[in-house]
RNA sequence: GCCCCCAUCGUCUAGCGGCCUAGGACGUCGCCCUUUCACGGCGGUAGCACGGGUUCGAAUCCCGUUGGGGGUACCA
């Protein structure tokens, strides 16, 4: 962490987290460790009304599920703390007195009302404020007496122009930015002064944000201007806007979507590293022939001038086919470690597993590791084994043929001198591939049913040597109408 | 309205002037494997938005058009 170089990820505590506040997160992270900086988290909490405690908590537990490490921030400290905006209220107050004083915001007692009359009086194809508070006389002053100003920023005359990292140059004559609001009528500093005031006292040097905020950037850089020249800020960062990631349609995905929770991908089985490699393909590729890689791999090829500009799609099919591809390359004892708690959840197993418990989920998750794209699967998959036999129940129907299978399976299975895979394999295609004439989906998918209430299941022979002799012959009898 | 951004298969992308009759992945279709479902294998499908330039040569550079998106708050 020498490089100097120094990226920040800055949340607002409001709803549920989503996918594009974690591929933000993810691009700066990545940014940081390819660079050997330092990756800062900071909670931007300035808004009451609209931050939540419970927020802020889901938003911690989700990066860290995601396995994101940050050296500054809540709960590891730093430099530069407090890390959460809502602490820092006294050094806002500081800056906005000091930025009063030198002349760069100017009290302003106008209401949105006054100003659009103003505008459609004039004709003016400008929108947004016009300065008309900049030079008020005391008496002009005197006459809104009774009304609490809000602080404005005084915006210089010209062009801004930056390189954007993802972008390239980018262009905004001053004409079409007007004078902001910095604090609200009451002193409590706003977004536009609170994000730029952090990362200049959190001396961050490469802004990576959404492209929603491209068009705030010449009012940050003419706010850098002035707290560089009161003393707040050493230097101007760069900037890099990533592209949206949008929903279904071409509609940006919202917090309320809930294709967007990353919660939701937890709780519907994504591994946290297949979700990040989806996630980085949103604007980014590793190579041109391939997308299936690791953390490790993201951090040491990742160049922010090799990002994309232009907004993508969440698809959820390639997330899973992504995340799928990851499932393959876990071990199957790791796999089984993850499985766990989605068992336990479901109140298949307990917590912790018992012995017996332990025992046949290690036996079983050979049979599921191959053929499953989310953990959740492995849940639906085993859940036939762990169920208690009086909660048992069949998903799927057997119909009038199939009862005869069932029938015959009972007595084949029955007798069957040992309990083995292969001595049930050989017992039930003698019965009814070669006993009945059956083609082998047709009979072993009563079967099937019977003993794991889905037409899909694991392996049949494995899964019946798994519930063993008792279970299976009682789940034949019960199934037969 | 004004300002800004964006534009390669249905989707995510590779491509940064000749290697492109445009490559990969997901999806989709067909086939193989097969006790279900998956996995795996093979093959097919489909794209440079449009119009002008620049150049010996453009998906790649420039301009315009069209189309999308964002901003224009005492939200972040």
């Amino acid at each position: 962490m020498t490089s100097g170089v120094r990226v920040r990820f800055c949340p607002s505590p409001t709803g549920s987290p989503h996918v594009g506040l974690a591929r933000t997160a993810l691009f700066n992270w990545a940014f940081a460790r390819h660079h050997g900086g330092t990756f800062v988290f900071r909670i931007e909490d300035t808004d009451a009304a609209r931050d939540s405690q419970e927020s802020y908590d889901t938003l911690l537990e989700v990066m860290r599920w995601l396995g994101f490490d940050w050296d500054e921030g809540p709960e590891v400290g730093g430099p530069h703390a407090p890390y959460r905006q809502s602490e820092r209220m006294d050094i806002y107050a500081d800056v906005l007195r000091r930025l009063r004083d030198a002349g760069h915001t100017y009290d302003c007692y106008c209401t949105n009302e006054e100003v659009e009359a103003r505008r459609k009086a004039s004709g003016s194809k400008l929108m947004g404020y016009d300065g008309f508070c900049r030079e008020l006389t005391p008496e002009q002053r005197a006459a809104f007496a009774g009304r609490d100003p809000v602080a404005r920023f005084r915006m210089p005359d010209g062009e801004l122009t930056f390189d954007d990292l993802v972008r390239g140059d980018i262009t905004f004559h001053t004409d079409h930015v007007p004078d902001f609001a910095v604090s609200r009528a009451n002193g409590q500093p706003l977004y536009t002064l609170v994000n730029p005031v952090d990362d200049a006292l959190m001396e961050i040097t490469h802004v990576l944000r959404g492209e929603d905020l491209l068009s705030s950037t010449p009012r940050q850089l003419a706010l850098y201007d002035a707290l560089q020249e009161i003393g707040v800020a050493k230097a101007t960062p760069r900037f890099g806007h990533l592209p949206y990631v949008m929903g279904q349609g071409n509609k940006k995905l919202s917090k309320r979507d809930p294709e967007a929770s990353l919660l939701g991908y937890r709780t519907q089985g994504f591994l946290p590293e297949g979700l990040l490699n989806y996630l980085a393909l949103l604007g980014w590729a590793i190579s041109g022939d391939r997308d299936i890689f690791s953390m490790e791999e993201m951090v040491a090829a990742f160049d922010i001038g090799d990002v994309n500009p232009n907004p993508a799609r969440f698809d959820l099919k390639k997330a899973e086919a992504i995340n799928g591809a990851h499932m393959r390359l876990l071990s199957l004892a790791d796999m089984t470690e993850r499985v766990v708690p989605y068992l336990a959840g479901a109140g298949l197993v307990s917590d912790p597993m018992t012995d017996d418990q332990r025992t046949l989920l290690d036996a079983a998750m050979p049979l599921v590791a191959e053929r499953i794209n989310k953990l959740t699967e492995a849940v639906d998959m085993l859940g036939f084994l762990f169920v208690d036999e009086a909660a048992f129940e069949r998903t799927d129907v057997i119909d009038e043929p199939g009862q005869d299978v069932v029938l015959a399976s009972y007595d084949a299975l029955s007798t069957l001198p040992e309990w083995t895979t292969e001595a049930i394999e050989a017992g039930l295609r003698a019965a009814l591939v070669d006993g009945l004439g059956l083609k082998p989906r047709l009979a072993f998918g009563p079967v099937r049913v019977a003993v794991t209430g889905s037409r899909v299941s694991p392996p049949l022979f494995e899964s019946l040597e798994l519930l063993g002799r008792e279970r299976s012959l009682a789940r034949l009898e019960a199934a037969r109408a």
